[in-house]
Order: structure tokens, then C-alpha cells, then sequence
DNA sequence: CTGAAAGCGCTTACAG
DNA sequence: CTGAAAGCGCTTACAG
């Protein structure tokens, strides 16, 4: 490999010289530029990046923590992050926690060796007394997910909200029992989609029952698990509906309670959230939230260099709420024009 | 953030034994060595890992090359990739090429400027004759994709078999008009497949047809957009089975021919590939080819440390081939027990 | 077992 | 517009 040393000597000019060609300094004739240039062509160099990053105290690389890249709605995310990074000349590492708070502290661990410039929390393990710490020693933006006293930008939709138009379309279709399916418990995020649920619920004077909300519902095995627990209750005192947190979990009930003879939406309405691509793709299709994926994902990156530019002048807003809508389909609703 | 220099000042020592400490080297006395860990802990020392790549000549990161993430077959192989690049201390750069020949390109000059120790290449856009200059930057595997004439190990499944064992059930089934929806044409992996599915039509001495093959089919949409040229075929020379290239395709077929009103698999027998998680959400059950996708994405990092370690002794093996097989379900076969 | 010194490949004041 | 020199934070022969 081609050193900057060598292209200065071939080019008989020194190795501050090179270095303005390099970075497109402007101080340089005409002339040098060139002879710098065909060295550099000749020698087929490419500047070292260790060196660069070493001397420049930046990597040019940002960190996305997630919990697991094969959930749609990471993969979504992470898609559109590695967009926006490469539009801006940044790399991207894959932080893939599978939810252990130990892996998401090795790759806090990125940040404070200098191995990445800022991190994005799209999933968060840890409590944030845990994380806070690691706000020294980079920036950090976070996406979707949130804790309380939480002090760095936020990007994300309104949980509540969501939790509140899904449970109300439920409602005016006639359903009074209505289950929820939050995932972690005490995480922000799943508790203000159940506030949003509870809002709801009670705008109708409805009193809730608190064996209505399950937890720790994420994949579809899930789903089909909970259908399992779900068909034991009492036929009289069971939900007619389920409001869940995510289409792979909706997936997965439909498609339990489809083998156990149950007629969707008839017997049980289910509601799922983020209109994945199984969310079209199953019979009768899912009524779910759509979350604009790739936007938050762009919101999250362009607030990240927004911290990284430093013109501290325009500072970051501290919370954006995007938008989201509720779409109808046939897991709720009978005979809708497809 | 406090330096090896600040470390060895505080501990009386020099920055050779912090630096021996740090890499664990035997010979530091094991009261110095206290002294050295008293001082790391008390300034919160971790070390510059740029300064370390650049002294060390190595990154601990690999490239991994695909061509959307978004694909539950490139998540899956990813997150196994991560975990296990992760148990060897590495950390990996995710390079989604968006079918980008130019992306690509930019990827590839990761391994030139040293910003990776190697790259696998797991999808690719450009002609090896464009890729080959770039193995002599560092190690580079291939996996699952290939060229001809390429001269790097690869890990892969032996798609003509699949190809193969795919038609072969649609035959056995009694299918003799059997389209084929390959990939990218000219493309080993797609060529591959299709040889398997025209070694079964010869061995059942069925003339093929050429209109029987479509190329580009990647997605649900393509899937759907075929269904749809596919119903305008005069009904008595139509195709009664299709083998496809990818369950999403196939769920995009199944998806459309219902909206048709079609019997699947009475009027059309759908085989997809991939084993995905919609395979068993959508009705009916695809009939599909597993891919040992966890398997696949193992080795292939597993290689890729072989040729890192330069331990040349145990060569990794050029090819290797890892097994797959046939999951049979109700979109070829009635009546299958769940 | 320990340390002074050189050097990895760059960039950047500073001086001209 | 150009270059000599210092320095980013480490590691590693080399000498003792």
C-alpha cells in the first residue's frame, strides 16, 4: 500500500502538499494539484482511513442499536438509515443487541473508543442511569424509543395516540371487550400505546378490566401463543377484540385461530401495528397502524448530524412526533373493496 | 478522555507496561500491573481504538455486502453474521447495495482504504472482472452468490439440486406444464436453479418451453405483476405449477391469484424458496426450499476468520456446499395435516 | 520484568 | 502558494 510519503516523493513536492490535495484545501497551484493527482494515480493510493481518523479525531461512522434485524419494522429502519448515511459519506454499524443488555453495553462501549462518531438507540435494554453515562462521550439520538428523564433528542410517532385511534375504531364498531397486547412492561413506548387503549376505553365509560392487557407479546409465535391462553377463557367473558403491538404478533393469532376453526373478524377482531408486508399478505388481510418507517429512520440520522455539524446555533429539536395513520382492512371489518 | 500517557503518569510507570497491561502481555509484574489497572479505573481509561488500528495495521470490523436488508433472507443471514462476528470481538458494516452497481463500488473501497479487515460478499452487482482488483486489499468470501472464473472460497447451498428436487415434487404431482421464475438472468445462482428445474423436465422426457421461464422476479409486487400477465395465457397452454425463486414472490402470486378468485393449488401449484415466515402465514402454506440461511451466514464468517487468522496451514476449503430441503405444505399438495 | 525511542500514516498550525 | 516539524495515541523491537 501507497503511503502519502510516497506519492510526495514521486511528485517531488512535500507531504503537507499532498495532504491539501487530499482534502481539497484550496491553497494549491494548479500545477502541484496535477502532479500530486498523477502520483497519487500512479501509485493507485488511497489514503489510509485509521490514520485519518486517528489524526482528525472523527471515524465518519455512526452506531444504530436495534433489537433484532430480522423484525420488519428494524430491517425498515435500518434500510433507510443506511441510505441517509451513505448520502453523507458515514458508515454503518449494525448494533444487533437481541435484546441483552449486555450486548447493547459493549456497543455503548463503540462510542467511548472512539470507534464511531454518535449512536442511535432505536431499541433501548439498559435503564437509562446505564446509558446516560455514554451521552459524554459522543452524541446520541433516539429513535422511536424513549425513557423517562431521558435528555437527548427524541424522534418517534405518538404511541398514544396510535393506541388511541386503533382502540377507538374498535369501539365504534361496536366491541366493549377489548384486549391489549403491549410488549415490555414499564417501557414507555408500549405503556403509551396502553394509555392511548385505556383513553379510549374510557371515553366510552367503559370500565377496564386489567386482566385485559397482556405483555411481552413480540413475534408470531407469540401471537399464536397467547390465542392458545386466549381461548380458555370463558366464552362470555372474553374479549371480542385484541388491539396488539405488533403485525407479526396479529399474524400469528389470526393464523392459530384460523386452525382452530375461528372465523376472523367475526369471532375475534384483531388490530395489528407498523402494516408490514404480511399485514397484506394473510387472509383477511390486517387492519393495522402504519408508522412511517423510513421517515423516522431519516429523522433520526439528519438529527444525528445535525449534533455532529455542531452549529450548536440551529440545535435539534429535543422531541419530533411523525406522523401515522390507522388502516382498515378485513381483520375488523367485513367486506371491504380491495 | 484520558490517554495511555496520562495512565502511565499516574501509575509511575511507563506507557510500554500500560500498553503490556492493556494487551495483556505476560511479562508485567503483578504489582505493577495492579498499579496500572488502579490508574485505568480511576481515569476511566479505555483505549483510542483508532490509534490501535493504526498502529496495529488491523480494524476488527468485516463488510458484509448485500443487496437489501429488507429481504427477511439478507436480515436473517445478517443477524447471524452479527452474532457471529460479535463472539470473535469484531464488528460488522452493514453495506446495502441497493442493487447499485456504483454502492457496490463505494463498499468495496472499504477494504482498499483499511477501514475493514475483510468483506463477504453475500450479493453481487458487478462483473468479477470489476470486483477481482479488490482481493488484493484483504480477504474476501462469497456466499451463497458467485461468478464463474472467481477465485475465492464461497459457501453456498447447491441451488441446481434444489432446483431439481422443486420440479421434481411438481412432476411427481403429476405437473407437466411447469413455469420457472428465475432472477437475474445470467446469473449463476438463477441459471443454477434453472438448470435443476430443466434436468427434471429432460429426466421425465418433458420438451421444454423457453416462455416457460421469466426473469427479474425479486418481490410481492413482481409476484402479483406476474400473476397477472400469467392469467392472459390461453388456458390450455398455461403453466398448471410454478416454481419461484423466492417465497415472496410467491406469496405476491398466491396473493394475486386469489384476488382472482383462483383455487390454489387446484388451478396453480406455487412452490417458493427461502422458507420465510410468510411461507406459513399466508393460505394456503407455501410449499418451499429451506435454506440453512443461519448455517450459511456461520460459515461464512467462520471462513472469512480462517483467512484472517492466516493460519494458512488449514486453507479454508474453496466451495462448500451446505445442505437445504423441501418442506412440502398446501400450496402444491391438499390435504396436508397441520 | 521494565522503559526510552521510533514509528504507524496522516493533518495542521506556523513560518515563510 | 508551499514545506519542515510537531503530534494524534498507540505498539513494538531493542536494550538493559
Amino acid at each position: 500500500m501507497a503511503t502519502i510519503k510516497e506519492v510526495a516523493q514521486l511528485a517531488g513536492l512535500s507531504r503537507t502538499t499532498v495532504s491539501r490535495v487530499i482534502n481539497n484545501h484550496p491553497y494549491v497551484s494548479d500545477e502541484k494539484r496535477q502532479q500530486v493527482l498523477d502520483a497519487m494515480k500512479q501509485l493507485g493510493y488511497v489514503p489510509n482511513s485509521s490514520a485519518q481518523r486517528l489524526r482528525r479525531n472523527k471515524t465518519e461512522t455512526i452506531a444504530v442499536v436495534i433489537s433484532r434485524i430480522v423484525n420488519p419494522f428494524f430491517s425498515g429502519l435500518v434500510d433507510e438509515m443506511e441510505r441517509v448515511a451513505s448520502e453523507h459519506g458515514y458508515q454503518l454499524i449494525l448494533c444487533n443487541t437481541r435484546q441483552s443488555k449486555e450486548k447493547e453495553l459493549s456497543y455503548l462501549e463503540l462510542l467511548r473508543t472512539k470507534q464511531v462518531d454518535g449512536i442511535i438507540m432505536a431499541s433501548m435494554q439498559n435503564e437509562w442511569e446505564v446509558i446516560e453515562p455514554y451521552t459524554a462521550y459522543g452524541p446520541m439520538v433516539a429513535c422511536n424509543e424513549y425513557r423517562p428523564g431521558m435528555s437527548i433528542p427524541l424522534v418517534r410517532l405518538n404511541q398514544e395516540e396510535a393506541g388511541y385511534v386503533a382502540t377507538k375504531h374498535l369501539l365504534e364498531l361496536g366491541h366493549r371487550k377489548i384486549a391489549c397486547l403491549a410488549g415490555n412492561k414499564a417501557i414507555p413506548l408500549s405503556e403509551d400505546r396502553k394509555a392511548g387503549y385505556l383513553r379510549a376505553l374510557q371515553e366510552y365509560g367503559i370500565k377496564v378490566k386489567e386482566e385485559w392487557t397482556y405483555y411481552h407479546a413480540f413475534s408470531i409465535d407469540d401471537g399464536k401463543r397467547w390465542f392458545r391462553l386466549f381461548q380458555t377463557i370463558e366464552t362470555n367473558t372474553r374479549p371480542t377484540a385484541v388491539f396488539t403491538g405488533s403485525d407479526e404478533v396479529a399474524a400469528g393469532i389470526l393464523s392459530e385461530a384460523k386452525v382452530h376453526g375461528w372465523n376472523i373478524p367475526k369471532d375475534l377482531a384483531i388490530v395489528g401495528f407498523d402494516n408490514q408486508q404480511i399485514a397484506t399478505l394473510v387472509t383477511p388481510r390486517l387492519t393495522t397502524i402504519e408508522q412511517p418507517i423510513s421517515l423516522i429512520g431519516r429523522r433520526a440520522l439528519e438529527v444525528m448530524f445535525m449534533l455532529l455539524d455542531e452549529q450548536i446555533n440551529d440545535l435539534p429539536p429535543f422531541e419530533e412526533r411523525l406522523p401515522f395513520r390507522l388502516i382498515v382492512r378485513e381483520s375488523t371489518v367485513l367486506a371491504i373493496n380491495m
